[in-house]
DNA sequence: TTGTATGCGTTATCAT
DNA sequence: ATGATAACGCATACAA
């Protein structure tokens, strides 16, 4: 017999009852409550959640899709979790480790009712096919989806990365170099198509022979810095896929003996803690933002409350490295 | 009428033979089969996995309780997760941040059946408490439990701190500095003993002043050492926490022209990917062994065949910085 | 090989 | 406020 049964058998209350003192009906007298929870407490009774999942057709969690966890989607993924448990929902993690395969269970638990959302951080698979699972249930994407169809939350980074061209062309950098991230991502698309037509339309020179790709890490940052040492013309300027890069620029400058930022000026991207520390001009993203939103827009698909989605957006802080 | 019900309508068949077909059961004719597999898929279908977990008492799904994830854990957790996906097991993680509440879920979840067990990588409850939970399913921790409770495969890490110190003296290093990481971890304790123990057994000094806490990363390395240099006298060796710090002693030392192993011996711990491309003598710790028993321990407790637990050890690896 | 009946632990819809 | 009963989707012991 299980506890419920015997909680029913104790108390000599129906079935009915011990569910709506579970579940805090106010529909109980106070006598049945007391009794009942007292016997609860009695036999350390805890609902069985997949008795419970079954019945409702809920499972009170969302999963998060991640290939691994890095210190900027760490940022992300807190953020969320915080949301989503104010609103009575616990998080668990899908870390594929880019295995499509194993990212797909985490579909696969969606479809199969062991989750009743998807928040995904990063994807491996293909977004086309992935959506043949919304069917199953609500997803929200960080990662910017080619696809329209599964819903993003990504921000356009061409706006943030006009802030920072903007801000070195008013200050007086204008040979400015570019080091950008994966080579053909849509973000990279967006930054270098952001550049190019900002300098035309300021009638700058579009420096393409100083492009630099795949620079992730502060590592990557200090090699990139070595390779424009030593390609003859140094930048004036140097716009960063992100602030790890930027500061491995920064202190690899330091190394050469090149001033900041009076013979090199350098903007990272995402304003992470460490670059406040670093004194980093940067952009910030508003990712702690961008998680609230995910969750909300979750929320909403899930059947509750309207969420107005409020408008984001990249601001410029600056520091002391421009 | 759910999808099941569908099956069993469209075939003929009953609810036990759609049952057998889905979970291959060979009690079935190869026309029953036949007809119910192509109507599943015509269907679309795909089990309830609340309904089976409900049914079955099982969830084939173990949680992974984890403050952060860092480097060294992320091999752990790999590896767990790839054998226990061999067994057929899925695994969800949870990152509690440090967070007691966040954390606790975990446990709540093996409670009401959520997960059919724990693996522990890293808790910040109070172990006699976690302890409780031992009757609603297994646990296994990797991190040390003062409790004995509580399984946990963790190694002490004595032997192969001994392993480190052997080499060092025997290469002829007798002034030997300890950085250590957690002042008042388990681990620490063990190795620091250790140490102590070791060099009076030898009739060499014990060096209390130079032992250093809280040296986790590489740049709490640099620290170190330029702590050690400021010092007076520097030590002809130096064992550390973790290859991080190692690597972060080491590189400093490059800045202060101090020439490894010539003026400073450097051993590292864990054996880190990292260690065999910069050529640091370490201690290989068996870090995907344990995980693999990690995960034999809960499949033995679960109720399945038992594993023999292979006794696992330390190894010195020696390279360029002793 | 196949079918019947029952159980898993809970919620929800009606009544009363 | 309380209770009887069905429903959730599936597995399984027992019969046939």
């Amino acid at each position: 017999m299980s506890k419920f049964d015997e909680i029913m058998k104790r108390s000599g209350y129906s079935r009915a009852t011990v569910s709506r003192v579970i579940n805090r009906s106010p529909h109980v007298s106070d006598e049945a409550r007391r009794i009942i929870t007292e016997i609860m407490n009695e036999l350390d009774y805890i609902p069985n959640r997949n008795a419970v999942s079954l019945s409702t057709g809920q499972t009170k969690q969302i999963g998060i899709v991640t290939a691994m966890i890095d210190e900027l989607s760490l940022t992300f993924i807190n953020q969320f979790m915080d949301t989503a448990m104010d609103y009575g929902f616990q998080t668990i993690v899908y870390m594929s480790r880019s295995d499509k395969q194993i990212e797909l269970q985490a579909f696969e638990d969606l479809r199969s009712k062991r989750v009743d959302g998807l928040l995904i951080v990063t994807c491996v698979n293909d977004p086309g096919e992935l959506k043949t699972y919304l069917q199953y249930g609500p997803m929200v994407s960080w990662q910017r989806m080619g696809n329209d169809e599964i819903p993003s939350i990504a921000m356009d980074q061409a706006q943030g990365y006009r802030l920072a061209l903007e801000h070195l062309v008013s200050k007086g950098y204008t040979r400015i170099a570019n080091v950008f991230g994966r080579s053909n991502s849509l973000n990279t698309k967006s930054r270098r198509e952001a550049y190019e037509t900002f300098m035309t339309s300021q009638g700058l020179p579009v420096w393409r022979e100083a492009y630099q790709y795949s620079v992730f890490t502060s590592s990557d940052g200090e090699t990139a810095l070595r390779r424009m040492a030593n390609g003859g013309e140094l930048p004036q300027a140097v716009l960063c896929s992100n602030d790890y890069a930027a500061i491995g620029i920064m202190s690899e400058a330091r190394r050469h003996n090149i001033h900041v930022p009076d013979q090199l000026a350098i903007v990272g991207f995402d304003d992470i803690e460490l670059s406040r520390v670093l004194e980093l001009t940067t952009i910030h993203n508003p990712i702690a933002e961008q998680a609230k939103q995910a969750f909300y827009h979750l929320w909403r698909v899930l059947g509750n409350e309207e969420h107005k989605a409020t408008s984001l957006a990249y601001r410029l802080i600056e520091r002391a490295t421009t």
